[in-house]
DNA sequence: AACTAAATTGTAATTATTACAAATCTGTTT
DNA sequence: AAACAGATTTGTAATAATTACAATTTAGTT
């Protein structure tokens, strides 16, 4: 699936800004932050605002066609894969490595029925393998 | 367990300061900010200072006596419930409940053995009963 | 009492994010 | 093709959480 279609998908109007962003987000499952985006797209789309990267980030995130993370104290990070997966980050080098082999979570959280869950991320924290030699 | 042995268990040499946040920690698992523990504190210790609350709860997580939780996209909350659990934050009013009934996780993520996980958070993340009528 | 190291304080700097108004762009109607 | 309306983008300024750091205070030891 192309950026376009994933936008159309979603019901977000495409843009110029909008699209190059999606498709930075489909080839780029670094987990990146604002800033990065910024930067990579930036020379190619020179007038192009920080301030713009901020809304449609929120938007995607709104619509569903990126995931937020939490998982970094200093920055918003964001994931252009929806699917169900989890988090590891290092705390030496900082690197976000996805982790896929998890079990489904629970739509219903045992013991709490009265709560309704959109979204369950989880975050582990360590050291990844170059960071333990 | 009361506060100046938690402290010392922990490696911790006490002090007015740490005493107050770590006994407030102990007396109300709210997930609080730094700014609700400074703001409960200050009438009591009026020469307490904002940062001395930062360092304060680095200290405490670095030790392992307040968890960190990075749940909330405003601020920085902690928890002195140091036992597994995960969290579940209300998209509305923003209420962080906690979640106990979760299994224990795997130390090791399967898949991964080459990382070395320190610790795992899960945050859950809609609407609570409150917010749903 | 003097000394040393640690802890605390207060202010200033940093920086991510948001608010907002002006400018630009898109699509539609006349 | 011009005019218009609404959405989008832009740039700047404001906000606010956190950190850096130097000065002061405190606690413990000789």
């Amino acid at each position: 699936m192309d950026a376009l279609e994933l936008l159309i998908k979603h019901d977000i109007k495409p843009s110029v800004q909008r699209l190059a962003v999606m498709e930075y987000m489909l080839t780029h499952f670094t987990h990146p932050t604002v800033d990065e985006i910024y930067s990579s797209l930036s020379p190619a789309i020179p007038t192009l605002s920080k301030t713009t990267i901020y809304n449609t980030l929120s938007l995607f995130e709104e619509q569903g066609v990126v995931l937020y993370l939490g998982i970094d104290k200093k920055n918003a990070r964001f994931d252009g894969n929806t699917s169900h997966h989890a988090h590891f980050r290092c705390k030496k080098c900082g690197k976000i490595i996805d982790i896929f082999n998890q079990k489904q979570e629970d739509i219903v959280i045992e013991g709490h029925p009265e709560l309704i869950i959109d979204e369950v991320q989880t975050y582990y924290t360590g050291y990844c393998k170059a960071c333990t030699n």
